[in-house]
Formats: C-alpha cells, sequence, structure tokens
DNA sequence: CATGAATGAGCATTCATTCAT
DNA sequence: CATGAATGAATGCTCATTCAT
C-alpha cells in the first residue's frame, strides 16, 4: 500500500498537543483499517483485527469511530475526495471523449496500484471471491455517467442507456483491475487502453 | 426467488419416508441457505441463520453440510449443473459471434431474474455492497474467454487480451445484470441487446 | 491387546440365529469400547466414538447399555470375573504368605499384560495423567486386604494397618505395573519379585 | 479444601484497583478451578463450570487463562512453587535416610490435607475413580528417585531398581494419602509412619 | 481523553439420546 | 431388534461494546 501519510492526509498544522495526539490516533485507526480490510476482507475483519494493527487500547476506537462501518466508509470519503478532483481536473483537460475515457479509466487504475498494489498478500487466493465497492469505483462510475450524459446531450455521443453503460464502465474497471493488478509487473497503460477500445469502439472496432 | 423447488431438482421418487424426509431436508436447508445468504451476503451469513430459516433443528445442518463454505458449493454446484447445457447448447446453434455473444447474455441474464429477481427484499440498501463470485458467473467468463480464444484463433476477431476480455465481460455482466434486475419491470432482452452491442462495437459503434 | 474373543468369552452355543446375533453385537460393543477407553482414556472417550468403533448403528448401542458408565461397568465386571478365581486359585494353593504375595501380583501384571500390552498406542503421551481404577486393582486390593487380616488374625503377620497397607499394595501394583508395562519387553517376573521384596522386606531387608 | 488464600499467595500490595480485581479474579478462576477439578474430575471439567464457580462472565475467563490444561497447570505450578522447598529443605536437614523419607512422606501428606481435606464434598463417590498426578506427586516422585540414586550410590541402599521404586512410592503415597484423607480425623503422622515402615522395612520389618 | 478488563450475546460444533421406519 | 436421522442442550471460544480508573 502506498504510506497512509501519503493517503490520508495528516492535518499539518494542529493547534495544541491534544489535537494532535486525537489527529494522529485517527489516522493510525484508518491505516490500520485499511491494512486490515484488505488482507482479511471486509466482511471478515474485525474491530479486534483493526485496533490490534495500531497500538491503542481497545476502547480507544470508540472515541473515534461507531463501528466497523463506520471506518470504512470514512476511509471511503477519504479515497473519494481525493480521486474526485483528479477526475475533475480530467473532464476540464480532456479534448476529445476518447481522451476523456481513457485518461479517467488511467488514473483510476493508477489509484488502484498505489493503494493495493504492493500489499505484501497473495491478492488472489481462493475461497469464494467477494468484493466491496470501493468510493473510487463509484466516482467513476458516477464521473462516466454525468459525462456520458453530457456527451449525448451534446451529440458527440449516439444516445446509450447512461445507467447501463456506467454499470458497465465500473464492471469493466473493476474486473479488468483486478487482473491487472494480478500481473507482474501491472501495466496501467495497457489495461487502460484496453478498457478504452472496448467502451469505444467494441471488439469488432478497428481501432485496436 | 424462483421457487426451490424449480431450482433444485427435488427427487422425483424416493424410495421411503425416510429417503424423502432427508430429501426434503436438504432441500430446505440449500433453500433457507440461498435466502440467507441473498439477504445477508455470504460472509455475513452464519450457519445458524441458515438454520433458523428452516424448521431444523441446529444439529441438523451437519448431518448434510460440514460449513457455510459446503452449502454454498453445493448451490454453486447446482446452478452451475443448471447452466453450463444452456450455455453449451448456445455456442452448439449459434450461427454467428453476435448472435452467440448475444444469447449467452440473455442466457445469463435470464438466469439471474429466476434466481433472484422476486426476492422480498429491497436489493439495493446501503453498507458497503459485497458481491460473491456465482457459478453462473464463473461459467460466462470461462465460456466467453474459450469461445473468444477460439474466434481469435479462426481469425473471427482481432487478437485482443482475452484474460482482460473475459474480465470485462463478467465484469459488465455483473454489473448490468444488478442494473437490470433493479428496474422494474426487468429488460432481460434489453440488457443483453445493451451488453452485445457494447462488446461488440463500442460506443461509437453504428449499429444502435 | 490380548483380542476381545480371548478376554470376553464368547457365548459359545446360543440358542437361534437371533441370540447369536445378540450376543456377538454385546461383544462387538465392548471391544470396541475396550479399545477406546485405552486410546481415548475414559473420560475422553464418547458413545460416539466406541460405536464408531464397531459397524452397528448409533441407536443399537442403547439396546445393550444404557451409556458409556454401564459400558464400563460391564467391561469391569467382566475382567474381575475372569481375575478373581485366579486370585482364589492362588490362596489356595500358595503355602507361604510370600509366595502368595508374589503370586498375586505376578498374576495381575500378567493379566495388565494381557489386556493392555500390545495396544498400537505410545502409551504415554504427555497430558495430565489420567488413571482409572480397574477392576483387577479392586480385586487386588479387597485380595490383599482379607488375606492380610487373615494372616494378621492367625498371627502369621504383625498387626500393620490393614486398609493402609491395601491401599498401599494397589498404589504399588497400579505404578509399577505402568512402569513395567512401559518397558520392553514388560519383566512380569522381575516386577512382582520387585514389588514383593519391597511389601515383605522393605528397602532395607536383606533378601534382595 | 485449605481456603485458597493461604494456597496462592494473593499479591500483598497491588497498586490500583484494577490490579487489586485482577489479583482477585485470577484467583477466583483459580479457586473455583480446584474446587472444579476435585468435584468432577479433571477431564469431565469444563471450562463452563469453573467459571460457573465463580462470579465472573465467560468470556473472563479467557481473558486469563487459555484453556482448561493452562489453568490446571496453573494450579499445579503453584502447588509444585510451594511444595519443591519445602521438600528441598528437608533433603538437607534430614540425618538419617529413614528420617528423609518419613519427613518428606509427611510433608506431602501435610500438604494433601491442606489442600483437599475439608472439600465439601463425598470424596468416595461411586463411578469409575480418576485420578490426575499432581505436581507434588511428581516432585515427590523424583525427590525420593535422586534421593534413593544417591543413597544407592553411596552404598546407603541395597542397588534397588530406582525407577521401579520411585514408582512404587508414588502409587504409596497416593493411595494411602486418599485413604488417610477419607478418615476422620485424618492422621498424618500415622499415614507418613506406616508408609516409611513399609518402604524401609517391609511387612516382615521388625520396627514395627 | 486513553486504557484495557469485564461483559454476555452469539457462533460453530459435538454429543447423548430418541424414535419412526 | 437394527437403523440412522433428528434433536437441542451443552461446549469452547470470539466479539463488539461498555465503563471504572
Amino acid at each position: 500500500m502506498a504510506d497512509m501519510d501519503d493517503v490520508i492526509e495528516a492535518p499539518v498544522e494542529p493547534a495544541g498537543k491534544r489535537e494532535r495526539a486525537k489527529a494522529q490516533n485517527r489516522h493510525a485507526i484508518l491505516a490500520a483499517a485499511k491494512r486490515v480490510f484488505a488482507d482479511l476482507g471486509y466482511e471478515a475483519a474485525t474491530v479486534r483485527d483493526i485496533i490490534r494493527g495500531t497500538d491503542l487500547a481497545s476502547g480507544t476506537f470508540y472515541n473515534y469511530f461507531r463501528s466497523k462501518e463506520e471506518v470504512f466508509e470514512a476511509l471511503a470519503d477519504d479515497s473519494a475526495r481525493r480521486f474526485k478532483p483528479i477526475l475533475h481536473a480530467i473532464r476540464e483537460q480532456s479534448t476529445t471523449f476518447e481522451d476523456y475515457v481513457h485518461s479517467s479509466l488511467r488514473a483510476f487504475f493508477e489509484f488502484l496500484l498505489e493503494d493495493y498494489a504492493d500489499e505484501g498478500r497473495p491478492v488472489s487466493e481462493r475461497r469464494p471471491h467477494v468484493r466491496v465497492d470501493t468510493p473510487e469505483m463509484i466516482a467513476v462510475y458516477e464521473e462516466i455517467r454525468a459525462s456520458l450524459e453530457q456527451a449525448i446531450a451534446r451529440g458527440m455521443a449516439p444516445p446509450h442507456d447512461a445507467d447501463y453503460l456506467a454499470c458497465a464502465c465500473i464492471g469493466i474497471a473493476q474486473e479488468v483491475g483486478g487482473a491487472m493488478l494480478r500481473r507482474n509487473p501491472p501495466d496501467v497503460e495497457g489495461a487502460a487502453r484496453f478498457c478504452t477500445g472496448l467502451v469505444l469502439d467494441g471488439l469488432n472496432g478497428a481501432r485496436r
């Protein structure tokens, strides 16, 4: 995982010692939770696992979060907060629809890689494969849906079913993203190109 | 859910009362498990939840299955046993690649609908969305991958990355399938057409 | 273990088929119980373990015995029924007290050896060492106590505390018997001589 | 039982309330375990029996011990820790071998009395009598074995089989100890004298 | 506010026993 | 009388959560 310090911005200039300690604890819990969710899976992970991953006492957890769900949401909000602006910037800077789709997917895969790539764990053990919607995925979903609606409205794309399309995009991004992470080394650009091609031109498209 | 009796063929002519009761109990456990997995999610579900969903005693569960995993597998095997031949027949009868892709997806969506559509539950509550690979999905994945490799080998399709493509297909089928189930009424044909179009021609394709 | 057939006399000429089958079943349960008690220890053994050791159905157990305790007692009665006459004969045939003590102990050790020596199990794993009074031990206890009282009454032995003495004998027989079984090969005669010497003359006695 | 407070030295000056409570709880569990092992036997006893014997919640047990085995060991360590030095002092102070044997046995019987005498239970109910080696017994065994080997080496005792002898001693101490506890009042000195006489001079010895 | 022990509900699993076949 | 599935109480153990310190 990218070091948590990169990922959840520790408040830079907190008022006093107390504040600083509080921020650090919250931070420690989130970092541990991220690790634990990745290692054990969301459902299998317990609050105890999370606090064991910090040097805090069990009770302290409840000063910051009310439950496992709540940490997960905090983690998600955090990711979304970091990812949304990136996506927004891409939309602003893109000159073509293709460019936009490609850049978005690329950003998403980079994000995935940064977050989960260098975990020490096998990633792909057996056991019924379980996935949890990450906020990044939801952001992709929403971005693409909004953009597609815009594109359709402006006549830049044929009038597809925007909901289905967004679902398809998130499905693609998710699964191809997972496949990419399992490769060694992960090829962000290749995966992004593959998906862009598929989404824009399909298998029959001349482009690839 | 399609009534369990449609789904797990109850042994037609059981020898005596004992056999009949056994078959019924096994059946009851599988049906309860299916419901519980759908309601609570695979990971969150407990063996107790399952037996509570029957009128059997707790110990009885272990006369039939050794664990939650084992029921899941039984359920999966069951689904796969029903779905695989359908997919096989489709491959045999299809005249074009497009026809094949479309029919496969359509069969998959019908399957989904039959299995999960009329659950009494909300389907789309909050809390982190967790999914487990169903054997139908895996069957789609494998079918499509095998077929695609065949198609590429025969020059009927450009040389895409078969692994990425299969992943993309399962992602699409999964997500669009879910979206379809949430619609009222669910439109199997529409979803299948959408996915087929996307996979074959992409957004820029002239066809739709 | 000496084969159960040697140990629990199978009724030789039972009236009809039915009787024969019944006797065989009872026999099978006792044999399995003996094995299981030896392998797992009395407390750890379960009725299930015992029936698993036969080819009978679980319910059948209860046609013969009401509980684990009852099988144990049957086993014990059986052993006692075989051992008591031996002890009795020894008393009749002995010419001296020393001879009597020695022969009794020897018979006891032979009995132990026959019953438990060639079990396939390690005999002396770890875990808090647990012992159960066997009926043979109780028979030794009672015999020796009765004989001692007789000897004292007849002035053949100084007036020791007969209860303590009998306890001491059973303790010695038990522990030395166990030690003997752990040796390879077990030396019945040596153990009997050791115990006899100890009981009669103590460590300071000149005899050994 | 001697009151647990005599037996497991309660930490004298615990820092705060927390520490005090912890020590008390540990203490309560050990005391309950001792009672339960004595009442039900080691094998038959369950963790739940033990916690039922305290006013603690079930989970609390596991804050102190990981299993029934672990409590047993703690109990055993405790006894051994108290008994070993006594035995050691006796060896140092004894002037003759007889004195040594007698004092050791006496100390063992006193120990037994202190630990188990005033249990409220019948001690001698039916059901297969099961015993577990207590660390005191093992200490007696080892002490006597070591001493005997020493005595033999120094020519103070004839060359007996030290293993058999140690086994015999533990058997005697165990069984006679049990018999003593069943008497009313228990006569430590008498039991010790009896055993010493038996071990040193046997039944034929002139001394008694 | 941090701590970490106590709590008791809950879980998976095993067991002795019953009883319809 | 043999069978073996059903039963549900009981077991060992974990967990989220509380709260005195």
